[in-house]
DNA sequence: AAGATTACCGAATTTTGTTCGGTCCGATGG
DNA sequence: CCATCGGACCGAACAAAATTCGGTAATCTT
């Protein structure tokens, strides 16, 4: 992991989409020198997998909100509860007063306070605080 | 946006490396046609790009949490500022007791620190109060 | 219903991905 | 100090994929 492969996963995050070639000149590699990093770095588990990014409300998820669950019991093991709510895009555990943390999005906010409903039903949820976004300012990858 | 779109959306978010010829064949199509419509999909902004899913703890970022920012005067100029502190991944205007809230990932909780000093930095910035994650259950795409 | 538009297929063409032998450099250890 | 080893790189060969395009069928428009 060094400058190198930083640069290139970087270059990647922007557009995944370019040669190796472009790749390779723009970091100062030949194509196959530059294959090779990033099939190391896929190997090794930096580089998770190639994706899309989507337009949510192109695709009918124009409402984002983020919800602290509240819990009467350890909530460790509920991560299936959880990924059975298609519309929770991430779920976390938290420090603090709440226990779980997910982020929601849906077409409406009628779908969102059904979304609540189901969040209810799982074992030991005692409350959720749902917090709705007015307007995105960015959402980018990561630093490096 | 038919249900051929939405299709070839999923399998791309799941993985865009795949060919063209593999994408049409499940969904039923010729590559040719296949790179026709993801490239309209491309066009018409649904697909906003392609790009590569990092492993955060790799890179230097094991440390996430989110942070609502109070502030005593209207945010909705402020999208800068908040771009300006790199760690920040993604920033929110919200509806609720605070107005902004921030998706922030740094190698430390020292350095998470330095991001609030940061944070208050900004101008209208009256408070911070951060959430920080202790286990991530899942963070995946979109549903279609 | 005629015309126009769009979507599709399948093959030709170009570009890219992928593999491989050989070289260079730094680390290892005798 | 020098020989050996391993890793990273280059450049070329080969295989596969992207991209383009003419022709056809389906769909929409009027």
């Amino acid at each position: 992991m060094d400058d190198i492969d930083r640069a290139l996963v970087l270059r990647l995050q922007q557009d995944a989409g370019q040669s190796y070639a472009a790749l390779g000149t723009a970091v100062g590699l030949s194509a196959g020198a530059t294959h090779e990093r990033v099939r190391k770095l896929r190997e090794r588990g930096v580089i998770r997998r190639t994706t899309v990014d989507v337009d949510p409300a192109a695709v009918g998820s124009g409402v984002l909100a983020y919800v602290m669950v509240d819990s009467n019991a350890w909530m460790g093991e509920s991560a299936e509860d959880f990924a059975a709510i298609p519309e929770i895009q991430e779920a976390h555990i938290i420090a603090g007063s709440a226990s779980v943390l997910v982020k929601v999005r849906t077409a409406s906010t009628e779908q969102l306070q059904d979304v609540l409903r189901r969040l209810y039903a799982i074992n030991g949820v005692s409350g959720t605080h749902a917090t709705v976004v007015l307007d995105t300012f960015f959402e980018r990858p990561l630093p490096l």
